[in-house]
RNA sequence: GUGGGUGUGGCCUAAUGGUUAAGGCACCUGGUUGUGGCCCAGGAGAUUGUGGGUUCGAGUCCCACCACUCACCCCA
């Protein structure tokens, strides 16, 4: 049992799974700039306080999940939860207001949560971020959909399911949970323990209960759709409407509700299969009243969260392939003190040449350097021993055939640039 | 925070409560003076998660803790 363990809820990401990493990056990062968004790197932790009044007090990422500490100057601050308080800040900050508006942002790296680990789910994870700021169009929330829809039906993902719904905003919104509380104080009896609780915390969750017992009730209860008013009602309209003229599919879901606070009018999830208990690969939706929040100017704006570990378990569990990693094709062994400099020497010449090379360290046998270049898949062997310096040539070995020609050491970088294709 | 499952070399697995914890994979060396994969031989690598307890004797039984894992809450 080693002396130290990565901390609870963390993951080593080791070579072997850098393929689906670097694939899954590659593609997310080309997707949003040929949409024309920007990238934006804000910091890993913020002030507590811009998550606390953000992402809502009252909410179970500001309540029980955030790594939150105090620094030498006696600063509380906060390991960033999400992106989206930290960009809005951004957007402040740097007065980007003045920009054409909107501004589209991307973002991509770790966020933390301390919570209990399971499948899916880490403390230390990863998340693609997107952000319009500074329209609110419906084509806005739209771009944003089809980003994600692309992203993972671009990895190779099938069976995705969009779930759509629009949660309003603070003219409809209040009176609409009014409603529902009402509606379950009738029905209070027949209702979980957690539902009671959450009609007090949190009213909107009751949708989302999974309690069987809950479901009659559920069915039965007022649909926000019915009880939003008339801007809130036009945008969603206008939305599904874009999404039928492209004619992606998705699902109505008006017991999709999301945790954080700042949503307003659209939110939507897209689920996915073989992530163990979470469906989820990604949520976002609109969130109009966060810049003014956080004391910026009113800026409503549109974004998405998705997350990279859940991306790549989706893709494991679907058997979607990903490119490799190639390694080196040259492996360079060599015999003898005056070899091994030779040696060294074509390396660094290989690798200035864009050919990636692998030099042999120590001084081994030929068999042992050899048995190295299968197991590490070199494509060739320069092999420079006494004989070969003697001549001014190298042997190259061809691993797959087991042919050896001797080239001329002058020519092995132009021979080598030739058959690997660089 | 709550509940279930699991902890034996780097990985996978074996060991009726009874010698020195066994095997496979992987790793290293050798089978050629300078030639990979297959094969053969050898080598290194473990105070059995940690700490207590029961027992003449614990990898094995009991307790606690820790970690991993799955699920709940919630979320990506």
């Amino acid at each position: 049992m080693p002396r130290f363990q990565r901390p609870t809820g963390t993951l080593d990401i080791l070579p072997e799974e850098q393929s689906y990493w670097e694939h899954v990056r590659a593609h997310a990062i080309r997707l949003a700039r040929r949409a024309g968004f920007e990238r934006i790197d804000v910091p890993v932790f913020e002030a507590t306080d811009l998550f606390a009044r953000g992402i809502g007090a009252a909410t179970d990422v500001v309540e029980k999940e955030m790594y939150t500490f105090n620094d030498k100057g006696g600063n509380s601050l906060t390991l960033r939860p999400e992106f989206t308080a930290g960009v809005v800040r951004a957007y402040i900050e740097h007065g980007m207001h003045v920009r054409p508006q909107p501004v589209k942002l991307y973002s991509i790296g770790p966020v933390f949560r301390y919570d209990r680990p399971q499948a899916g789910r880490y403390r230390q994870f990863h998340q693609l971020n997107l952000e319009i700021l500074g329209t609110q169009d419906p084509a806005a929330d739209l771009e944003i959909m089809l980003l994600v829809w692309d992203l993972y039906a671009g990895l190779g993902f099938r069976g995705l399911s969009f779930q759509l719904n629009s949660t309003g905003c603070p003219r409809c919104r209040p009176a609409y949970v009014e409603l529902l509380k009402s509606y379950y104080h009738r029905h209070v009896d027949q209702i979980c323990d957690d539902c009671r609780r959450r009609l007090e915390t949190n009213p909107l969750r009751v949708l989302d209960c999974k309690a069987a017992q809950c479901q009659p009730v559920i069915e039965a209860a007022p649909p926000i759709g019915d009880h939003l008013c008339d801007e809130c009602a036009d945008h969603f309209a206008q939305l599904r409407e874009y999404l039928d003229l492209l004619g992606k599919p998705y699902t109505l879901n008006h017991r999709l509700v999301r945790g954080l606070d700042y949503y307003t009018k659209t939110v939507f999830e897209v689920w996915a299969a073989g992530i163990g208990a979470q469906a989820a690969v990604c949520g976002g939706g609109r969130y109009d009243g966060l810049a003014e929040i956080l004391g910026g100017p009113s800026t409503p704006a549109v974004g998405v969260a998705a997350g990279l570990e859940r991306i790549i378990l989706g893709m494991k569990a679907q058997e979607v392939g990903v490119p490799p990693l190639p390694p080196p094709p040259v492996f360079l062994a060599h015999l003898g003190p005056e070899a091994r400099q030779e040696a060294a020497r074509l390396a660094d010449g290989l690798r200035r040449a864009g050919i990636g090379a692998w030099l042999a360290f120590g001084e081994r046998g030929l068999k042992s350097q050899l048995r190295e270049a299968n197991k590490r898949g070199a494509s060739y062997v320069v092999l420079i021993g006494e004989d070969e310096l003697a001549q001014g040539v190298a042997a190259v070995r061809d691993m797959r055939t087991g042919e050896q020609t001797e080239v001329g050491l002058a020519e092995l970088v132009g021979w080598l640039q030739e058959r690997t294709g660089r």
